[in-house]
DNA sequence: ACCAGGCTTCTTTTT
DNA sequence: GAAGCCTGGT
C-alpha cells in the first residue's frame, strides 16, 4: 500500500473521507481497513460495510477473509437495500412490519400507483403513471413525505400528487410490501421515532464504512448519520468525478460537504492510479476537466504512456458493430487477448443488438450484463406470483397475476368481488378464496377454489420438501409448459429452461436460518442486480451500459455510439447539470480500461424510427495528442442499400434526405488545428464546444489555455 | 372472457 | 420500429 491508502486504512478513532479517484486502489484501503479493524480487536460483527452492488460485497468478503487467513464470521456487509431488509426483518414486530413482506419492483409499483390513480379518478392523460412514480421515488429518496411533497412542490399539481402518494402508501401498506425505496425509508423513519431502538444499533456497531458515496442519496445519508451515532466512526470512499446515479436521486452533496458535516473529519486523497496508461489517464483528465462543479484532484500514474485512444469512425450502428468486432479479433492476435479481457460499453441498452447479432455470427462467445434481469422475465415472474401470494397472501398484485395466469375463466369482476370481500372483512386473499361461496355463485365460486386448491397443495408440498417443490408443484398443476406453448411458440422451451433454472436455483438456496426460507429467498431475488451474477471470470467479451460497468476494469475497452443526441442524450441538454453527469459517464466508462481504449462512432444511426448520428461533442474533448482518428478508406456515409432499406412512404423519403448529418459539422476547426487570434496569437485548438448555437474553442496559445467563440479566430497555417 | 387490430409510448441509466 | 395498451366486437 501507498501512503495514501496507508493514511486512509490506519485514521479509525474519528471520521474519514477517502476521495479515491477511478484506479486508485480503493476497494483494496476498503478491505485492508476492515481487515485492520478486526487485527485491531473490533469484532466482525460490530462492522458494518456497504458496498453498491451485491457483487462487490462477496468479493469484498471474501477478500478481508483471505486477508486475514481466518474465517471472518458475522461481518454485516450488503448494499443498503439488503442492510435494511435484514434490519426490517429484525425489527419487524417491534415497528409493526409482518416479517414475510414482499418487496414490489418497478411492474408491481406501477400497477399499485395505476390502482391508486384510478380511484382519484385520474386518467394517465392527465397525469402520466410512470411520471407519478417517478416523482414519489424521488421524494422517498429525499426523505420527504407526502404532506412535505405538497408544500414543496406548490403547482397546480401538488395536492394530487401528494394524495396520490399517501394513497399509494396505503395500497403498499396492505399489501404487505415495500418498494425498493421504502426499505431505506421506513427504518429511518422508525429510528427517528423509536431513539431507544436506534440507540441499541447505534451501540452494535463500532464502525461503519461506506462505498461509492458519491452515489448515495439523501435518505441513505440520513440512515448513515442514524448509525454512526456521535462516535462518528466512519469510513467513507468515493469520487465526486463518478458520480452517475443522480437521476435515481444520488446526492453529490453528501460527499461534498462530508468535512463540514463530521467534525474533524480526516481527508485522504488517493491519486495514484494503477490501472490504466498514461495515455488512456491523460484522456480521461481532460475529459473530465471540461466539468466546473467537481474537486480538485488530478489523477497520475507511472504506468507506460501505451497506445494512442483509438476513434473509430463508422458508417451505421451496423457497420460500428462489425468494425468493432473485427478490431476485437485482430487485438486478439496482436496483444494476445482473450475474449474475456474486452467489455463493449453503450449508454442505452438497446444499443447491444447490433453487437449480438454479429459476435453471433462470428461464432464468438460473449455475455450480456442488464438490460432484462432474469428475474424481471414474464415467465418467471409470472411463477413467482404465486410464491409470493404463498409467503404474503396479503400481497394484491401477486394474486391479480397469479390468479389470470394462465387465463382461468375469472375476470375482472370476479377478480374486483374478491378484492372487495378481501377489504370488508380484513382477511388475506387465500382466506377469501376460501370462502368464495360467500360473495360468488356456482361456477365462479368453484374455479376460485379450484385456484385455492392449488395454492394450498404448493403450501404444502413447500412445507415438506422446500421451496422448489413448491414451485414445482406449481407449475405442473397449473401445467405452465402448455401455457408456455400456447402463448410463445416462438421461444416457449427457452421460457420453460428459465423456469426450470429458477426451481435449480431454489434447490441450491440456502437459508440463512433466521428467515423463513420463502420469503428471504424471493427477498434476495429482488434484490439482485444483473453484474451480481455476472462471471468476469468465463472467457467471453462482455457487452454492458457504462452505467453497469462502474468499479469494473478491462485490458481493453469500447465505448460505442459516442454520438450527437446518444452520448450525451440529448435530453441531457434540457437540465441543469445533466450535461457534466453524462460527462463523469464518459469518463467513468474511459477509467474502465487499462491497456487499450477505443471511442466509436455512427455517421447516421436509426434510433426509434428516425435516424441521428454523428460524432459526438465529447470526442472533441479527448486531447488530440492522446488519440488517433481511424476513418475508413471509402468513407462509409449510408450505402445506397441501406438508405432504401427503412422507406416506405414518399414523404419520409424526402425527410430522411434531410437526416443524414453531416458528422463534422461541429467546428470548421479540428481538433489539433492551428488559430490565430488578434489578440492571443497562435494557437492549437484542443477541443470544441458548442452552446447556444455558437462552437466555443479551447485554445492553447503561448501564455495558457483560453476558451474562445470561435468566429474571434481564423485558420493558420503550422 | 377473449381476441384482433389500432394506437400510444418508448429508450437513458438501476437498487 | 416494436412492444404494450386499449377498445370494440364476438
Amino acid at each position: 500500500m501507498n501512503d495514501a491508502q496507508r493514511a486512509a486504512v490506519e485514521h479509525i478513532d474519528g471520521p474519514t473521507l477517502v476521495l479515491a479517484g477511478a484506479g486508485s486502489g480503493k476497494t483494496r484501503a476498503l478491505t485492508h481497513k476492515i481487515a485492520y479493524l478486526v487485527s485491531r480487536g473490533v469484532k466482525p460483527w460490530r462492522i458494518l460495510a456497504v458496498t453498491f452492488t451485491n457483487k462487490a460485497a462477496r468479493e469484498m468478503a471474501t477478500r478481508v477473509q483471505t486477508h486475514l487467513n481466518i474465517p471472518v464470521e458475522g461481518l454485516w456487509i450488503g448494499t443498503f437495500h439488503g442492510i435494511c431488509v435484514r434490519i426490517i426483518r429484525r425489527e419487524a414486530e417491534r415497528w409493526g412490519f409482518k416479517r414475510d413482506f414482499t418487496i414490489y419492483d418497478r411492474d408491481d409499483q406501477l400497477s399499485t400507483i395505476k390502482k391508486a390513480m384510478k380511484e382519484f379518478g385520474i386518467d394517465k392523460e392527465r397525469l402520466n403513471p410512470a411520471h407519478a412514480l417517478h416523482t414519489i421515488g424521488r421524494a422517498k429518496n429525499e426523505f420527504t413525505s407526502p404532506e412535505d411533497l405538497e408544500n414543496k412542490l406548490n403547482g397546480p399539481d401538488a395536492k394530487l400528487k401528494a394524495d396520490i402518494y399517501r394513497r399509494y402508501n396505503e395500497l403498499l401498506k396492505k399489501a404487505g410490501a415495500f418498494d425498493f425505496d421504502d426499505l431505506l425509508m421506513k427504518p429511518v423513519e422508525k429510528f427517528g421515532r423509536h431513539p431507544d431502538i436506534l440507540g441499541e444499533w447505534q451501540r452494535r456497531f463500532d464502525h461503519i464504512l461506506v462505498d461509492e458515496y458519491q452515489d448515495t442519496n439523501h435518505t441513505q445519508y440520513l440512515l448513515m448519520k442514524m448509525l454512526c451515532g456521535d462516535y462518528g466512526h466512519v469510513t467513507v470512499v468515493g469520487d465526486d468525478d463518478q458520480s452517475i446515479y443522480s437521476w435515481r436521486g444520488a446526492d453529490i452533496t453528501n460527499i461534498l460537504r462530508f468535512e463540514s458535516d463530521f467534525k474533524d473529519a480526516k481527508t485522504v486523497r488517493l491519486e495514484q492510479n494503477y490501472r490504466s496508461t498514461g495515455t488512456i489517464l491523460r484522456a480521461a483528465n481532460s475529459v473530465v476537466a471540461h466539468n466546473t462543479n467537481r474537486m480538485s484532484k488530478k489523477l497520475w500514474t507511472e504506468i507506460a504512456d501505451g497506445d494512442p485512444v483509438e476513434i473509430l469512425e463508422c458508417g451505421s450502428e451496423r457497420d460500428e458493430a462489425e468494425r468493432i468486432v473485427s478490431s476485437l479479433k485482430n487485438e486478439m492476435k496482436e496483444y494476445g487477448f482473450s475474449r474475456k479481457d474486452f467489455a463493449i460499453l453503450y449508454r442505452t441498452n438497446a444499443q447491444s443488438r447490433a453487437f449480438e447479432d454479429v459476435l453471433r455470427r462470428r461464432g464468438i462467445p460473449y455475455v450480456i450484463v442488464g438490460g432484462l434481469r432474469f428475474y424481471e422475465r414474464k415467465e418467471i415472474k409470472d411463477i413467482l406470483a404465486y410464491l409470493r401470494l404463498l409467503a404474503n397472501p396479503d400481497d394484491e398484485v401477486a394474486f391479480v397475476r397469479a390468479i389470470t395466469t394462465p387465463k382461468r375463466k375469472i375476470g375482472d369482476r370476479t377478480i374486483e368481488r374478491v378484492s372487495q370481500f378481501v377489504r370488508e372483512n380484513g382477511i388475506t386473499f387465500i382466506d377469501a378464496l376460501n370462502r368464495a361461496g360467500e360473495y360468488a355463485s356456482g361456477i365462479t365460486a368453484t374455479r376460485l377454489k379450484e385456484f385455492s386448491g392449488i395454492l394450498k397443495a404448493a403450501a404444502e408440498k413447500g412445507a415438506m420438501s422446500g421451496i422448489d417443490a413448491a414451485c414445482e408443484e406449481i407449475v405442473e398443476a397449473i401445467d405452465y409448459k402448455a401455457y408456455l406453448e400456447k402463448e410463445h411458440p416462438e421461444n416457449a422451451d427457452e421460457r420453460f429452461d428459465n423456469v426450470r433454472e429458477l426451481i435449480t436455483a431454489m434447490n441450491e438456496y440456502e437459508n440463512p436460518g433466521e428467515d423463513d426460507g420463502l420469503s428471504a429467498f424471493l427477498a434476495e431475488v429482488s434484490l439482485m442486480s444483473d453484474v451480481d451474477s455476472w462471471e468476469g471470470e468465463v472467457d467471453r467479451v462482455t457487452l454492458m451500459t457504462l452505467h453497469s460497468a462502474k468499479g469494473l476494469e478491462f485490458p481493453s475497452v469500447f465505448i460505442v455510439g459516442v454520438e450527437k443526441g446518444l452520448f450525451p442524450l440529448s435530453r441531457a441538454f434540457d437540465e441543469e447539470g445533466q450535461l457534466e453527469e453524462e460527462r463523469r459517464l464518459f469518463y467513468v466508462g474511459i477509467t474502465r480500461a487499462e491497456q487499450r481504449l477505443h471511442v466509436s462512432y455512427a455517421a447516421s444511426r436509426e434510433r426509434y424510427g428516425t435516424y441521428s448520428g454523428g460524432a459526438s461533442m465529447f470526442i472533441k474533448e479527448i486531447p488530440g495528442d492522446t488519440c488517433r482518428l481511424i476513418v475508413p478508406e471509402v468513407h462509409p456515409r449510408v450505402s445506397v442499400t441501406e438508405r432504401r432499406k427503412p422507406i416506405r412512404r414518399t414523404m419520409e423519403f424526402e425527410d430522411y434526405s434531410q437526416d443524414i448529418p453531416d458528422s463534422d459539422d461541429l467546428s470548421p476547426f479540428s481538433i489539433g488545428s492551428y488559430v490565430s487570434h488578434p489578440k492571443f496569437g497562435r494557437g492549437e485548438v484542443t477541443a470544441s464546444s458548442s452552446s447556444g448555437g455558437d462552437v466555443f474553442l479551447t485554445i492553447r496559445f503561448v501564455g495558457g489555455m483560453k476558451k474562445i467563440k470561435s468566429s474571434f479566430v481564423r485558420n493558420a497555417q503550422e
